[in-house]
DNA sequence: AGCATTCCTGAAACCGGTTGCAGGAGCGAG
DNA sequence: CTCGCTCCTGCAACCGGTTTCAGGAATGCT
């Protein structure tokens, strides 16, 4: 596997082996001059004279070089790699949150290494050392959930910046989104549409953007003085199966409700499905809201309304906030501001209702 | 940024510095060996005896030691990581078949630096180009749209694994997907319920899969003794949007037609919503069918048939291929097989329309 | 006991780019 | 003409693991 140990001082040019990338060292004697100059031509460290750039250049089109990124990294100290925690690659959340973070990352030369948690916490943690162990310059946490405590920990070997809760820590950055003020808008939303019987579908129960998001909400319906009750909060998994299973369980409690919030856009697909399975109608039956407006979301049945605060842009700034710990500047930027998108699964109430019958909803034909 | 020229021979053993990782030096000094030993254990190259290794063992879990990646990259000559072109991230279908490929490659410790082409040849290109440029040992390029004389160039350099083409050529794998037996599968499945009229809305002209599956359409056409009427052929984009412009155009030509064969799933969401706009039921209106069955189709209103072709199988065996190609192995596998998945987005034909000589029964139910 | 094996272990030479240091060339000023 | 300064360029020492090679110890065989 090694190459002779003598250091091959041929006099003759070796030309490029195939399937064998060029080195330093072989462009520098194709071009008459020493490895350091041509790394410093490479780099801009130096003003060099102008017929040796050329010479150097004509060099490193003639093989094709380019510099072995290992070997760089070994000497300088970085990768220009970032590592990226996420909890499932395939999912239209994540899906446009990576989007965001390779967009920023790019910019500056910088690529992300994605690895998934797939909703697992100690996945989680495992991802984050082995992209600490694989040299990365700093590891994004998107909406995880490992402990406050170790992710301070993790910081004091890698800069970290996380979204999604508010943590201050020596090189950890946290970007935190306004959940409860987002939930706030789509409750109020509906309560301007005439609806006082509201549900709420929220996420894994512990979860820091549900809790937040399940305040929102109750801070909503005090506003318009209409009390909480528990028994309109069910629990789903922030998949559509979730929002499909709660929204049964809703039904089947036999509490009258004319809107449902959902804790995000894929909860809120699964509960349209789930009202559609019973006849009902969205939004003449149901008002449905969402939260995070996905992409698809425009191209739902019914087109969903829903919270919209751009995970893409989300991405970019934590991509930003990165870039800026690792070169030491402090970051500055904060989440990106929620906004409601009203589209066509939300309209007026149909009136207090004792209990929302499975009936046959107007529209259909058959 | 360099530290002291000198080796630094303190004869006190120095601790881990805060924030600065051990070397495999500070370690081999810790268990009173050298680095080589030290080497050799971790990987384990050579049998040493039981004390040395308990010793080592003990300073690597002092110390909390990595190997650095860069080093042993660099030493090794690979990074295990293998770059990945998609198209984009956030695209259900790219992550879905992300998930596969990350999921194959961490069985057998490699990861994946994914980059994204955004549907431009030339985004795809520097790509390739920057993943090899930064040493991975490998290149996926998943449903890509490079020409073949390209990846054949860069195969030259490093083992490439595309899929969606048929390909060969040395240190390159190709995985073709079966696009016109599904698309046939897709097809008869609409004839079968007695449609006749039977449209389709292809992707991008020019791409692979969309010429086989238009080929697949055609020869299930003429299984049937259905005249391919060319017209009742419109353009998507692949995406939703695509889906929703096609139909619109479809319906303007005024040609009849009961069914609609999508060339993807995220199309037909777009033909749905079209359809939806203009006051049209599916499936007691327009059937309609797509491919890829992603995920989400299970939860679409209604739930869309499609022809599964698990996406994330496609990209689990090509990670496994690009193992393969690595390991200097001759890969064996191909891509996944295809199946109908039949819900309820297709349904009986209403009969032919603007077609005075009904002479099938079959009609709509109510 | 003598010599050949086998087994371990460490020194040192890599991998390929970067960079501190110093030497040499070129140039203006005294 | 010489001194001093700047500018350019090369040498060599890094970065931190890996691996070849060789030497020493321990064991096996006659």
């Amino acid at each position: 596997m090694k190459k002779s140990k003598f250091p091959a001082p041929t006099p003759g040019k070796s030309g490029p082996r195939p399937g064998q990338s060029a080195t330093l060292r072989i462009v520098a004697r194709e071009a008459g001059v020493s490895a350091s100059t041509v790394s410093r031509i490479i780099n801009g460290t130096v003003n060099v004279s102008d017929g040796l750039k050329r010479a150097v250049e004509a060099a490193i089109v003639k093989f094709d070089f380019r510099p072995n990124a290992a070997a760089r990294g070994l000497a300088l100290g970085r990768t220009s790699t970032i590592g990226v925690v996420a909890q499932a690659i395939d999912s239209p959340f994540y899906g446009e949150g990576l989007r965001g973070i390779e967009a920023g990352l790019r910019q500056r030369g910088y690529a992300p290494l994605i690895m998934s948690g797939n909703w697992r916490i100690e996945d989680e943690d495992r991802c984050v050392q082995e992209l600490i162990a694989r040299g990365v310059d700093g590891v994004i946490v998107f909406a995880g959930r490992l402990s406050d405590a170790k992710l301070k920990g993790y910081a004091k070997s890698v800069p970290i910046v996380i979204t999604g809760r508010s943590l201050r820590a020596p090189r950890l950055y946290s970007l935190q989104i306004e959940d409860a003020g987002g939930a706030k808008l789509a409750v109020r939303h509906l309560v301007g549409l005439g609806h006082r019987q509201i549900a709420f579908i929220t996420g894994s129960e512990n979860h820091p953007d549900a809790i937040e998001r399940l305040r929102g909400y109750k801070e909503a319906l005090a506003e318009a003085d209409i009390d909480f009750n528990p028994k309109l909060v069910a629990v789903g998994d922030w998949h559509e199966e979730g929002g499909v299973r709660s929204t049964l369980e809703l039904l089947n409690s036999k509490l009258p409700f004319t809107a449902l919030f959902c804790v995000n856009d894929q909860t809120a697909y699964g509960a349209c499905l789930a009202l559609y399975r019973q006849g009902l109608s969205v939004p003449h039956d149901v008002s449905v809201i969402g939260f995070d407006d996905l992409p698809s979301s425009t191209y739902r049945l019914p087109p969903l309304t829903s919270v919209r605060q751009s995970i893409g842009e989300l991405g970019e700034r934590s991509a930003h906030a990165m870039l800026d710990l690792v070169a030491g500047r402090r970051p500055r930027m904060a989440a990106p501001n929620v906004e409601l998108v009203v589209r066509e699964s939300t309209g007026p109430s149909p009136g207090p209702r004792n209990v929302p019958s499975a009936k046959r909803s107007a529209h259909r034909s058959k």
